[in-house]
DNA sequence: TTGGAAAATGTGCGCGACGCACATACATCA
DNA sequence: TGATGTATGTGCGTCGCGCACATTTTCCAA
C-alpha cells in the first residue's frame, strides 16, 4: 500500500522536475544546475566556487565552467574574497532580473498541479508536505541542497532550518 | 498561500527526481532518458523509434543514439516491424533485471519520504497525489510522458489512463 | 500502374554540461 | 620558514542531445 503511494509521489514528482526544468530552460537558455547556481548567488552572501559546488553537488571543474558560462552570459561575476585564493560570487542586475523570471516561473509551473484542490485540500497537503521536509534530517550539505531552487520570499516557516 | 504550497511541492518535486536520478545511474551507469526507456520498452509492446521518442520527449536522432547505447549496453534489441521501415524493440534477458532492479530502485528511493508519515497520513496524501493528477488532463503524449517511470505492476487504480 | 509525397530510421556534425588529472596561488601551522 | 592543506583554474575526454541531411519503405492519387 506505501508502494503505490510511493508510486503517485514519484510521478508528481517527474512532473514536478520536468516542469521546473522546463521554465528555467526557456528562462536561461542552460541546463542542469545552472538555475539552482542563480538561486543560490542571488542570495547575495558572495559565496565561493566551492561552496557553490557543494550546494549544487558538482565537481570543482563542473562549477568552474559553470560560473564561467554565466559570467559569460553576464548574469554573475566573480570579485575578489577576502580569503585571497578564494571568490566572492555576485549576481549582474541582469542575473537579478533573470533571477526574479526564474523563481516566478517555478512556481507558475507549479500551481496548476495545485488548482484542481479545494483550499483546505491544498492546506491538508501543505501539512504533509512540511512534515515530510522536516523529517528528511538532511546533513548540513543535503540540507542547503534540498532548498537550491526554493523561492526565500514564500518559504515561510522552512521545514528545512538553513543557516546559510 | 498557495504559493507556499507551490514552493514546498518544488522541494518535494526536487527532492524525489534527485534521488530517482541517483537511484538509476547507480543502476545503470546511464543519464538523462534511459531510464525511461527502459520502462518503457520493458512493458513488451514492441514500440518503435518514433513512439518511444514522444514518450520521452526527445528527437528522432536523439532517439536513436539512445538505443544505440542501450544496444551497446546488452539491454535492447532492435527486430523487424511489420512495418519495414519501422523497427520494434524488445528488452534483453539482462535489460529486464535491469529494468526490474531500476523500478525497485526508485521504490526504495520514495519510501523513505513517505514513513514519517502515519498511515492514513499515507491515504489522505495519496488521495491528495490523485486527484492532482486525475485533473492534470493530458494529451495523450503527455500521459504516457507523465507515466514514463511508473511502476505499473504497484500503479492500481492509476490516474492517467494509459492506452499504451 | 506508377510517380510523388509522407513517414521511419539512421549518420555527420556540433554543443552543452560534466568529471578526472593536473597545475598554480594562497593559507596555516608546526 | 618550510610543509601541508585549501581554493581556483585548465587540458582533455565523455555522455546526452539536437539540427540538417540521406535512405528506405509506405501510401495515395493521377
Amino acid at each position: 500500500m506505501i508502494d503505490r503511494t510511493a508510486n503517485l509521489l514519484g510521478a508528481v514528482g517527474l512532473a514536478i522536475a520536468d516542469r521546473i526544468e522546463a521554465t528555467a530552460r526557456d528562462t536561461l537558455n542552460r541546463s542542469g544546475e545552472t538555475p539552482a547556481a542563480l538561486v543560490v548567488i542571488g542570495y547575495g552572501l558572495g559565496p565561493s566556487n566551492d561552496q557553490l559546488r557543494h550546494v549544487l553537488g558538482l565537481s570543482h571543474p563542473g562549477a568552474v565552467r559553470l560560473i564561467d558560462r554565466l559570467v559569460a552570459d553576464g548574469l554573475v561575476e566573480r570579485r575578489p574574497a577576502a580569503d585571497k585564493r578564494a571568490i566572492a560570487l555576485y549576481l549582474t542586475v541582469e542575473g537579478h532580473r533573470r533571477r526574479e523570471a526564474l523563481l516566478e516561473g517555478r512556481l507558475a509551473a507549479i500551481r496548476p498541479m495545485l488548482t484542481p484542490l479545494t483550499v483546505s485540500e491544498q492546506d491538508a497537503l501543505a501539512a504533509l508536505l512540511h512534515k515530510m521536509l522536516s523529517s528528511l534530517q538532511p546533513s548540513d550539505g543535503e540540507r542547503r541542497r534540498l532548498c537550491r531552487l526554493c523561492d526565500n520570499r514564500i518559504c515561510d516557516a522552512c521545514p528545512i532550518p538553513a543557516d546559510f
